[in-house]
DNA sequence: TTCATATTGTTGCATATGCAATTATTTAAT
DNA sequence: ATTAAATAATTGCATATGCAACAATATGAA
């Protein structure tokens, strides 16, 4: 890879190395899912794997649990509803409201592609300790707090 | 908040709080630097920092350093050299390369919002050890070799 | 009950991005 | 010297994204 001449004053800090990485994890999911012939684009994924654990949200839930602007969880769901990977399903309830469904393709493609996640998370944390991920996921969590967004609690159900 | 009824397998390891935590470091930074009335975006500050520090490289040059797609980034720098911030000047030596440079006025903007930048930082890392921050660097650094490595997840999945 | 207000999802507009194809130029091979 | 291959930048096409404006529906206060 290329080289820089120079070093700029915020090298040494957290912002630059966590958008530099994202943008390299981002580049290797695209290229990955590419190589094993998977039409899904990340977000696809994550959205796929959020219904695969929790069906029938609201799309409001779903753009708050994945930071994503409501206009932008239209459009990413017209692109699956047309792939047949999710249904939307007027709420019965509150008609302004539409359930997203994930369908029985998409259950099927989520299963396929488990592995495939598996795998890159693997590669991804090589040779790193499970105490050192957990310590990293730890600051991670810190820096949410900071920037002053609540962050999404999980419940365990198991 | 909301609250998320299920976990998802993938909960406990490094790409999805990764990718969280820099979702809201794109929002922090984009909603920070408009509240500030700077029109800048997160891509058009990174590349006004490199020029800063290393003026008048070739636009390849600068894709393959912000791990950018050429195309991209020629429509940024559209934008920048529209907004007087970068000039593109073909080089002597070689007719096909433009070097790009930083303005006069790309400088003075530069100046004024380092210190919006300095505060950024310091609030995205608040209450972190400069030990711990360093640590996690480090940790960054083995992500973005582990995703380099080629050919070796057979290796890693046995 | 009625009317102002809030909520949910959609569309228009803008930027950002990657891939593939294209043009212009340079380099390498014969 | 000529021609094939490589390289740099651009453009077309597609997805993704945020903000603002909007329509349809629900809620709450009078």
């Amino acid at each position: 890879m290329l080289k820089q001449k120079h070093f700029t004053e915020f090298d040494n800090t957290l912002l630059p190395w966590l958008g530099r990485t994202m943008k390299l994890i981002d580049l290797y999911i695209a290229n990955h899912f590419q190589e094993q012939n998977i039409d899904l684009t990340k977000v696809q994924m994550i959205m796929l794997l959020r219904l695969f654990v929790n069906d029938g949200q609201p799309q409001n839930d779903l753009a708050l649990l994945t930071n994503r602007d409501k206009a932008s969880l239209t459009r990413l769901l017209d692109t699956m509803e047309r792939k047949g990977l999710v249904v939307r399903v007027l709420s019965k309830d509150d008609k302004r409201i539409k359930l997203v469904h994930i369908t029985k393709k998409g259950v099927e493609l989520y299963e396929s592609i488990r592995p495939v996640i598996k795998q890159m998370i693997l590669k991804v944390q090589h040779e790193i300790s499970e105490k050192d991920v957990q310590f990293t996921i730890k600051i991670l969590k810190k820096l949410q707090l900071n920037i002053g967004i609540e962050e999404t609690v999980a419940i365990q159900t198991k």
